[in-house]
DNA sequence: AATAAGCTTTAACAAAAGTTTAACTGTTTT
DNA sequence: AAAACAGTTAAACTTTTGTTAAAGCTTATT
């Protein structure tokens, strides 16, 4: 994981950096608040460490910034000597996902940093490999859907279509998001590709199924509802 | 927000239980281990509370039976009295999200609560987007309307005609601005088409209701008031 | 490079759904 | 009571959607 390290004392700093790149993390320093802003909103880590008493920006602040102004989603993890529940509860609601208090134990912040990694990814489309909605299956991987247990056959641009309407389940997607996400295409001059292809895959997954999955909505796009 | 507390002793439960409900929150209480995995097994909470130390099924065998066997992607945050680092590195790696040592102070339970419902809720793509007066909602989403739980159809322009009007909640809105903003016609010449929508639009709505949605402000316009 | 097979896109038409007009009725304000 | 404003209805009109077939591409294969 990449990991940023907005620390000011250069011992405390080294020490989480080298404890970090044992377990074959990618560590990047800072050690004032405005150089870990700078570095946090371009250049998204997978966490971010910060201290709260530094000179300059402090951790509060900084971590306010990027929560609440740059709208980072990585989580954030303050680090501070400043161990009172008031302080701590401050740190929480403005932002941080977690608050540890020095001295901590380095095996403490890992098993940290861990779940809140952890946390983050588990959401992540990325690892979701399938996608399903009633009886229908979509395995992204092997790029098969099954209905009912029975394989249906897709071609690419059909598979595309109803992965994206799947991912949007519960939502009505308009033609034009259709037509920029499935196709590509920013600009409308008047195809009807989207409806041949409802069509097209309406025959091949509900046409002999008495449970409907694609539901138009006349003047605003197309749903799948679970 | 739903929230279930696992602890075997009655005055730390209730105490917790008394606090969480202060907020709004609801808590459901369960007194030991089986209790408590069947109650989160089935029914999905906000946030699952546990302590570690418990008669029967503890703490972390719970925490790892959710987390790695049942797959619930809700935050589960231990509380304990076993404050070693062993301890914690052990409750966090099972799958714990926050791990709070007791004794511990009630502001910081509830900012940590705070902080995993932030975290769980910003990647959920379903952002809650609902309008809602009375005992009419709207989903902007699924563009599904409700009144008293029971759905209502509308056309694209009826819909879009409500949600201008429930955007403008408590605000009387001209028939200019809603050709403008419904219609997008920025002169009018001479229609009676917003009279005919809201006619079509109390019929569907409130026809069969006998609290009103929509009033009349003659010489004015229309408002929807809470 | 030519062929064939499969996939994608266009286009025409039919059908369904939604929108607008306009005449008439009812209500409120002056 | 007259005038202005608002509500209702149904028919005419327009837009949107679904279907089909043929034309245009791509890709794999000979």
């Amino acid at each position: 994981m990449k990991i940023l390290v907005v620390e000011d004392e250069q011992n405390v700093s080294s020490f989480i950096k080298r404890g970090l790149e044992e377990q074959g993390h990618q560590v990047t320093q800072a050690f004032d608040g405005l150089t870990g802003l700078k570095l946090a909103k371009d250049d998204e880590f997978d966490i971010n460490i910060l201290d709260v008493v530094m000179p300059g920006m402090n951790g509060i602040e900084l971590c306010d910034e990027l929560k609440n102004k740059y709208y980072i989603t990585s989580p954030i993890l303050m680090l501070t000597a400043l161990g009172s529940t008031e302080d701590i509860v401050i740190g929480l609601e403005t932002g941080a996902d977690d608050y540890l208090t020095k001295p901590f134990k380095f095996k403490e912040l890992l098993a940290r940093i861990n779940a809140l990694s952890r946390r983050g990814n588990e959401n992540e489309k990325s690892t979701k490999s399938m996608l399903q909605v009633k009886d229908l299956e979509m395995n992204l991987n092997s790029k098969e859907v099954f209905r009912n247990g029975k394989e249906i056959e897709l071609t690419a641009r059909e598979f595309r279509l109803l992965e994206y309407l799947l991912i949007n389940k519960n939502r009505v997607v308009s033609r034009t998001a259709l037509l920029e996400n499935v196709w590509e295409i920013d600009f409308d001059l008047g195809t009807n590709i989207i409806d041949v292809y409802i069509s097209y895959l309406r025959n091949k997954i509900e046409r002999d199924y008495p449970l409907k999955i694609i539901k138009t909505v006349v003047g605003m796009g197309y749903i799948i509802k679970d």
